[in-house]
RNA sequence: GGUCCGUUCGUCUAGGGGUUAGGACGCCAGGUUUUCAUCCUGGUAACAGGGGUUCGAUUCCCCUACGGACUACCA
């Protein structure tokens, strides 16, 4: 095969992307680059009545923020344009009569209501309604009238539709690249819509003839579209077009519980199910993974390793490295359990690998938020506390304190670490920090410890009440660094605070 | 209900006719840090069940069970 690889991801702007359909995109994407292609974005819009506002620029948006760059789509043609199907929709018609010229569809009369009723009636008995070759003569269409109450229907300008008409008693073989060879019997299928009442092409059609006439080479899509792999087959073969190759990603399924992924699972969950933060015309807002303070590069690697890995123990990749990993045939069959603490495992890496100057940039920027004013060196507080942080916003969790000296203590700590003692050791530790001349961390240390020892005093003694006074808690970095970073006065005053209020 | 897809530690997975069934997340323990976190070391834990094929099956085949998707004039 020397054509140039092409493939497409197709999404419907009915709301917001949720990461299935992002890890569809990116295996795309991954797919597109490893073979020089091209990665086309397509909206699918033929369902007027589903079309949600912004979600199209949402979609971009969030393939920008990711940084899964498309190489033709709405905004960038590249010749094959327009890349909206309601911008196509004077394409399809032809498509559809051509269709039924050759025998392979006809019109239906049926209405939505006589259709419902034929359900519900077989429904009641246990059955499944199948509009096909074994009900069709009769049901309302252009093979159960004759050719001239057919054109009298027409002419009347009575509504129709044009459906498939899908072959009696033949096995068709399907391929696909992740699942391998599939039997279907045609027996069993429906005869599809394909042209609307409306005037719209359903999926089906547009995306047959959209993928043709946009030279598509391969199709990956999420599973849900198994199920109507033989009537694109066939609908392929009913044109007379060579079909692309076709893979079905297995989908991402709810953390604990059944069925896939949806986008209350997030905050059931507590963990994002969009990319960027979508907000209803209703106000109800969803979290996402830009706003809860992800990195676009730990999102991506995450998503790649849901169903799919490289072969070897290694783990963190870069978008580069991805490509060049990428495959299809490594992509798994089975469906994925979403699991949150592994995509913060993967915050978690990119954070630590992250460049301090940046990091420290976007902390100031927090800072700013909180109306935080602080002459404290923030490059230096934040490789101190980074390595316990995950996410920006976690940095200052923990480090709080420097910029806010605390106005209450932890109540089993002040237990633990105020004895009747405490308030005389600390007035001496208050004497030694006035006597450091050089107010480094090393030379705190150095007086600190110096004195501990000459005392005969078990360093817990002075350390724990001098970490809570400091910080309010047991926990953060070292004392002494803490010192030095708040200067000897907020030290000072710090610790007399403390006495005070424990003491 | 019907059609299709799937099933290795709790989760993501590697592997593949003969392996101590490997890694990662999580969890637990020990060490380091006289705090907490990090880090290091170790541990826990899996081939859904039943039949075949085979000298041998977790691996190949069949059945069952379970899970999932689809079953619209939605994509």
């Amino acid at each position: 095969m020397s054509q140039k690889v092409r493939v497409r991801f197709a999404p419907s702007p009915t709301g917001p992307l949720h990461i299935g359909g992002v890890r569809t995109a990116l295996f795309n994407y991954l797919f597109a680059k490893k073979h020089g292609g091209d990665f086309v974005l397509r909206i699918e819009d033929t369902d007027q009545t589903r079309y949600v506002e912004g979600a199209e620029e949402y979609i971009v948006e969030a393939l920008n923020w990711l940084n899964i760059p498309f190489d033709e789509g709405p905004h960038s043609d590249g010749g094959y344009g327009p890349y909206r199907q309601s911008e196509r929709k004077h394409l399809y018609k032809q498509y559809a009569d051509q269709l039924i010229a050759d025998g392979n569809a006809y019109y239906a009369f049926d209405t939505p209501e006589e259709l419902t009723a034929q359900r519900s009636a077989y429904e009641a008995e246990k059955k499944t309604f199948i509009y096909n070759w074994h009900n069709r003569q009769q049901l309302n269409n252009s093979l159960s009238l004759s050719s001239e109450e057919t054109a009298a229907k027409l002419e009347a300008g009575e509504k129709y539709v044009i459906r498939f008409k899908s072959p009696e008693n033949e096995t068709l073989h399907l391929n696909d690249v992740i699942r391998g060879d599939i039997k279907i019997d045609t027996n069993t299928l429906d005869d599809k819509v394909l042209f609307k009442s409306d005037g719209m092409p359903t999926y089906h059609l547009a995306n047959i003839v959209d993928d043709h006439l946009m030279d598509i080479t391969h199709v990956i899509r999420g599973e849900e579209w198994l199920p109507s792999l033989a009537l694109h087959y066939m609908l392929y073969r009913a044109f007379g077009w060579d079909a692309p190759q076709f893979a079905h990603l297995s989908l991402i399924l709810k953390p604990n519980g059944k069925g896939k992924l949806s986008k209350r699972d997030g905050d059931a969950g507590g963990f994002p199910v969009f990319p960027l933060e979508w907000k209803t015309p209703e106000g109800e807002s969803f979290a996402g993974y830009r706003e809860d303070g992800y990195l676009p590069e730990a999102v991506l690697n995450m998503l790649a390793f849901l169903g799919w890995n490289p072969g070897t123990e290694q783990e963190i990749f870069t978008l580069p490295e991805l490509v060049d990993a990428f495959s299809l045939e490594r992509v798994n069959r089975a469906g994925a359990k979403f699991d949150p603490d592994k995509s913060k495992w993967f915050q978690n890496q990119y954070l630590q690998e992250m460049d301090e100057v940046v990091l420290a940039t976007q902390f100031s920027a927090l800072l700013q938020e909180k109306g935080v004013k602080t002459q404290l060196p923030i490059s230096t507080i934040v490789s101190l506390v980074k390595e316990r942080a995950t996410f920006v916003s976690d940095i200052w969790d923990q480090a709080s304190f420097f910029f806010v000296a605390p106005d209450s203590y932890d109540e089993k700590a002040s237990k633990k670490a105020f004895k009747e003692d405490t308030p005389e050791i600390l007035t001496n530790v208050i004497d030694l920090l006035k006597n450091t001349d050089d107010f480094t961390g090393a030379a705190i240390s150095e007086n600190i410890k110096a004195w501990i020892t000459s005392q005969e005093m078990g360093f817990g003694k002075v350390m724990m009440p001098l970490r809570l006074a400091l910080v309010g808690s047991m926990s953060g970095p070292d004392v002494f660094e803490i010192s030095s970073l708040l200067g000897r006065e907020e030290t000072i005053q710090r610790i007399q605070k403390a006495i005070q209020t424990i003491g």
